[in-house]
DNA sequence: CTTGTTTTGGAATGATCGTTCCAATAACTT
DNA sequence: AAGTTATTGGAACGATCATTCCAAAACAAG
């Protein structure tokens, strides 16, 4: 039933991201999606329920094709401190190649837009902000493992920290493309992490 | 010339940027401007040039109103980290106070809404920035002349990452209404900066 | 070729928005 | 009081938007 379209779903989708990523949900008309997408109106509207819907598959999407290759390494099964070091740095690197279009992160971007009305969305957003957490929560868990200096509540804490302090490096990325002032604020924070965890100073690029 | 307006001019300005810091600047119209200050549409056009130019005077209102009391105990002149402590618990009660309606940062919201096209905004959010950065920066450095750990360089650096670390702060503070949280991230911030500068651990409330 | 099904491009709809304009009203001055 | 100025409420305009609708075109299968 489901035949072969135009442009393949996937290439819609991924279409339709790389808009809202560059200009926010808002910002993006159903004009501009039919334009980028080479997708007709009549075609989108009967391929998903409305804007909405098909910003849903973007961020499904954008979990798939951004935030797996970037963070999934902090999630496999060994991965301790540098493995969080290894993601910051994949941070920095895409920031660092596309230094005019600076585009931050899609969920961090639609969070400071959308009201908590529009739950589906929100829904979505949160389901991103667990996954982070627990990523790193299990890293910190597996790294404190070897040195032993921390319990339970203080890796919970940590791992919070981190995860925040993330946050506060995707809004920064945003706008200011200094990315040696990035990439300084990344080495802080390993190195912060690493003191309070009793590693020894990780020797970064 | 100017004569007393119906509501004083600061009390129009008020109006608008507590909508603004709401909702954010796309998601308030010229109609509820006029229901929420009670002044006539024709009155606001002569009063400001545009939507624009009223959401500017917000933003200068902002740094007077919101800005100033709660950061101003960092730039005093002899300011250190306990200063920013106190910033930063100010923050937290302000989050605290209003539980339900989480406004965030007006500033931040506002980098994540706007492109970087509107350029009189930017400036003034780039402001901000400059501003919090500075405080800090010489905050820390008072800190440091105690205890002579740190050299300018990593100062300089440790005041980036404070200031990055608020803005994370700020974006959590928004839709996550958990206030422990915050206040354990806060924590965790100071006790680190603390510990790095050779501070004895503070005594927090 | 001839059906039957998708897809297309664009017109039409109804809503909201920022801005302009202006006659009616209120407020102040002399 | 009358005369002058400031403010009001709302109509009107032009633009943009999401969504709906549909005749024409493209395509697939028999």
């Amino acid at each position: 039933m489901a035949r072969a379209k135009s442009p393949s779903r996937h290439a819609l989708v991924d279409s339709a991201l790389k808009l809202f990523w560059k200009r926010g949900y808002h910002r993006v008309s159903m004009g501009d999606l039919v334009r980028e997408t080479g997708v007709s109106r009549g075609s989108l509207y009967s391929d998903f329920a409305g804007k909405e819907a098909l910003f849903h598959a973007c961020l499904d999407r954008y979990q798939e094709t951004v935030v797996t290759p970037a963070f999934g390494v902090v999630e496999t099964k060994g991965a301790g401190l540098a493995e969080v070091g290894q993601y910051l740095d994949n941070l920095l690197a895409r920031n660092a190649a596309h230094p005019d279009a600076n585009t931050g992160c899609l969920v961090l971007n639609t969070l400071a837009q959308i009201t908590p009305q529009e739950s589906d969305t929100m829904t979505r957003l949160s389901a991103h902000g667990r996954r982070l957490h627990k990523g790193l929560h299990q890293a910190l868990w597996q790294e404190n493992q070897k040195h032993q200096k921390l319990d339970e509540a203080e890796i919970e804490a940590l791992a919070r920290f981190t995860l925040i302090s993330i946050q506060g490096l995707w809004a920064q990325s945003r706008g200011s493309s200094d990315s040696a002032a990035l990439r300084q604020y990344c080495e802080t924070l390993l190195s912060l992490l690493a003191s309070r965890m009793g590693v020894e100073p990780l020797h970064g690029t």
